[in-house]
DNA sequence: CATGAATGAGCCTTCATTCAT
DNA sequence: AATGAATGAAGGCTCATTCAT
């Protein structure tokens, strides 16, 4: 289908040239398509990236949920890994949907940024009731060193956050060097001396 | 100078509107000149974005450079909370500088994509070489738990980088939380029980 | 059609002006279109002016090549004659599209320059063959004095470029009495004195 | 004497690009100046180019002069020879100042267009008056055709428009041969035959 | 003489968009 | 659903020129 392929590929040229330069006439041509045949499915450039952003919102959506639904199984330790895992592959296998992801964010017209953050912080909000769930749980069965649930949580979105940072800028190779040596130092702190193996 | 104005407000728009939105029209109006007379000054559109940024770029290491030398007093839980505070505070004091610098690294023509990554690299390389220092002298004056060196410092830059996005994303007040909850996470994981006061 | 109009009005304007004064906004206007529909045609103010340059190539050569084969008829004092007058006829039936040609040639950009010297040389080689001929015809028959042919071939070949010199220069009835002359002068000079009426 | 230097320049770039895009700052950038400094010798663009012209005619002018009135020696055959070959030496001693006189001759300004008309003329005039002379002195001396002064005059003048254009066209190896060729049939044609050697 | 700064005019070009087909 | 033709708006850039210094 056509409307698809073009959004296929506006999200591939948007994560290698930006918003601007991911020109109309360009994405028509890469599909094989005259460029006005776009607005016979797309009422607007800002429609047609409005469009690939909540799909890949959505998508990561879907992602982080079903990830986190299925990291059921295991202590906390595995758990809290294993989220940074499922973030890492996601990110690592499909490199071009973190950039788009990353330049919608940064260079989309003002008029978006507030959908943008909203989606953003309903992905947030729901990360840390799974955190906070997490966290609440480890310090129950003293996997986990005593602490503000909330200031837990948001050290390990920090480790996310910094960590998805230098996913974007390190090779892969490098970057899994740094995770484990991250994840070596975060988990030694948080966990209580029986569980640091 | 008008060469200055048109750097600084160039600058300031990149921050706001990103590289193709600040364009050199919008940059004279605002300095009230005319489009043309930006070329008695620079080459071009890039030429005067990479002086731009390289004046950016030169400002950071500076500052940096000049906050950790100065952070010789003090014991190293001191030391390395200072680094987070300078970094902060570098950012929140003028984060129009800070957005100018996100965007180019992200929306900036591909030539010169190189140069960013380079000049990023040594300014990395700079602070691994300090927290280094600082990690080892706290192991060995036992404020820090004995861990691989290079574990450690991975570890604080990935706290740098988690708390230089979120200083962009949150605003001020939140963020100011964030890192104290971060902090104090981060503190008690690495530091020797006798530290943790 | 558009696209003729616009090749037709560039040649135009060529010849009066040049190519750079025939600016793509003056064709449009002349046109009756705005400026940037000229790209719907072509890609660029060179490839317009390509293009219009290897039609008025293409159409010259075309008229000559005619011209030369319907000359069978008539001797060979006839048939000089008469290539002589076809050129004559050629260029002052339609003096822009020479003045265009000569300004192509002279300031086109010099990419395009190799193109055009060998336009150039397979159209006076095939010129050559036929002169050839007929000056063999000539000296065969005894119209024309016994000399070498490429002698000849040459002779005649300045008299045509000097004659579209004048053809450039002079306005038409000064040209028409300069043709003759010099043709008087020409034939005589060539031809046998039986010939000579 | 730094006007003499933006004169020289102007015409070799000139001969190079043509007026458009023989630009004041291209000048002024090969001379070592700045652009304004022009200013101080010229009154306009218009300005400077018209004294290279009116140099570059001055000089044709008095070249042709000097050489015509050296060839008083010899017969009619040597002086008409002389002529052509003195007009090659000329063309092809220093090429770009031909090849300035054609470009200006095409791409100049309107405004300037009689101008360069005028001098043409009064230089073919002054041509034209020393040939009328050669030739009746060869009708005399029997060492040429009796015909009509002005069909020889007329003609001598398209050969010599003929070679000028075949010099500019050809390599000087190519032009040379080219040259004899035409004297040879030439000669030949207007000479009597006492004086074909 | 020379130049730094500035500018009006204009050029080529691209882009998103519309509309009739 | 697709496209050829057209366009308003704008962008980056160059050029000749001026003027104060």
């Amino acid at each position: 289908m056509t409307k698809n392929k073009i959004k296929k590929i506006a999200s591939k040229q948007l994560a290698e040239k930006g918003y601007e330069q991911a020109t109309l006439s360009s994405i028509a041509k890469e599909v094989g398509i005259k460029t006005p045949s776009i607005y016979a499915f797309f009422k607007n450039k800002e429609d047609l990236f409005m469009t690939v952003y909540r799909d890949m919102l959505e998508d990561y959506y879907q992602y982080i949920q079903h990830s986190i639904e299925q990291v059921t199984a295991g202590n906390v330790k595995e758990k809290l890994y294993r989220i940074l895992q499922e973030l890492s592959h996601y990110h690592l296998s499909q490199p071009e949907k973190t950039q788009s992801y990353m330049r919608l964010a940064l260079s989309f017209p003002p008029t978006f940024n507030q959908e943008v953050k909203d989606t953003f912080n309903e992905l947030e909000q729901h990360l840390c009731e799974i955190l906070h769930e997490i966290f609440l749980d480890g310090i129950n069965k003293r996997e986990i060193k005593n602490q503000p649930l909330d200031d837990l949580v948001a050290s390990f979105l920090c480790v996310m956050d910094g960590v998805f940072l230098e996913l974007i800028y390190y090779p892969e190779d490098k970057y899994r060097k740094r995770l484990e040596q991250v994840w070596n130092v975060y988990w030694l702190g948080i966990s209580t001396p029986l569980n640091q193996n």
